[in-house]
DNA sequence: GCTATTACAATACAAATGTATTGCAAAAAT
DNA sequence: ATTTTTGCAATACATTTGTATTGTAATAGC
């Protein structure tokens, strides 16, 4: 028998090679075959680590949060005792189409987004990250009014909402040249010293 | 030869089977087959107002943005002498998924977004519908701030920004049900109490 | 009345797709 | 050393898809 592998390398591998797919063309784009040449394996490897295709863009929609916080975190460490300003500045930076993989990662969410009207798997999927996204923002900005981090604002959860849904709103317009990332940033720098001191 | 029929009739009624399917299922859904017989006429019919499935599919684009406008008219009619502000409420009301024709419309326009990542004109046109939509939303703010009906802002441009790409990104979790309608529309309420006297 | 045109309808065709199946050689287990 | 297992690779197959083509009957134009 061949040497074994590590079975979740090889699926990352493979969707990896979704997300190029996604990102230069669409979902459209992402037949078996596709996603095998993409990948550097055959077909029957694909259909190894994956039962139906289904299967596939379901592992790939998980993984593709997993991959994003090492990113964070990197950006993060870059900054020097950064204050929660700075730490929430590079959050947003990572979620807008500022450079090549935030784009990938922006258009890959939106063709998910899209994808998950015909599957309810999906959509709860989706469902379940915005959530988790949204409630560790939220959490963010608490911690900073509670440390006096912010100007007087009446009500954290509102500039909260404001602050998150304003960002998922300049995703998609920045992805299509609606919007300058010029632009986008600085409606979102603006945002940030209208909220904190 | 049969009696001449209206041609934008036609297509107009083959787009809504394009909505209804979209709105069902998502893009995929969108067979030349599975149109004609949602519109209720044979594949060649569909052929015959439309050349290819793009052209189709474009034209439904470029549809959707003319048959809303009557529907925000009509919904402005039953505001007597409205203000800025509520005549900015209703048209937001329209835009999020709040019923089920603006949660079929939001539906699509997310489908047509994700298909534009594989389709330049797609994208093209997009993206002129969104700037035409937020410069029309910018002025409209614009002119509330020149006739005093706007709070203290000192930069129009910006809060028209947060409003509108707040909207946006209000859309698509409310969408998947990550957020409630009740609590999207307090939050876009809360932003108008901050902006309008 | 005759001819041209139109609105469909039906069908063909090539290509693409996801699922299923079989095969093989090399490594792991005994 | 033998058997079992594994990671692929190749292929088959049924289905679906968009484009293309042909046909027909009824209306419009002259």
């Amino acid at each position: 028998m061949p040497k074994v592998v590590d079975h979740e390398e090889r699926r990352r591998n493979i969707a990896e090679a979704v997300y190029r797919l996604i990102g230069a063309n669409g979902m459209d784009a992402v037949s078996l075959r596709d996603v095998a040449q993409e990948a550097g394996v055959s077909m029957g490897a694909v259909q190894h680590y994956f039962k139906t295709k289904d299967d596939m863009l379901l592992f790939a929609l998980g993984y593709m949060r997993e991959r994003v916080l090492p990113r964070l975190q990197s950006a993060l460490d870059k900054l020097p005792d950064p204050t929660t300003r700075e730490r929430t500045r590079a959050a947003i930076t990572l979620m807008l189409p500022l450079d090549k993989q935030s784009t990938q990662e922006a258009t890959v969410n939106i063709a998910f987004f899209a994808n998950s009207f015909g599957n309810k798997e999906t959509q709860a999927k989706l469902r379940e990250g915005y959530r988790a996204l949204y409630e560790a923002s939220r959490q963010s900005l608490k911690d900073a009014a509670e440390s006096g981090e912010l100007r007087s604002i009446e009500d954290v959860d509102q500039a909260a909402a404001e602050l998150f849904y304003l960002v998922q709103g300049l995703i998609g317009p920045t992805l299509i040249g609606a919007m300058s990332k010029k632009e986008a940033v600085t409606v979102v720098d603006n945002k940030l010293d209208a909220l904190f001191r």
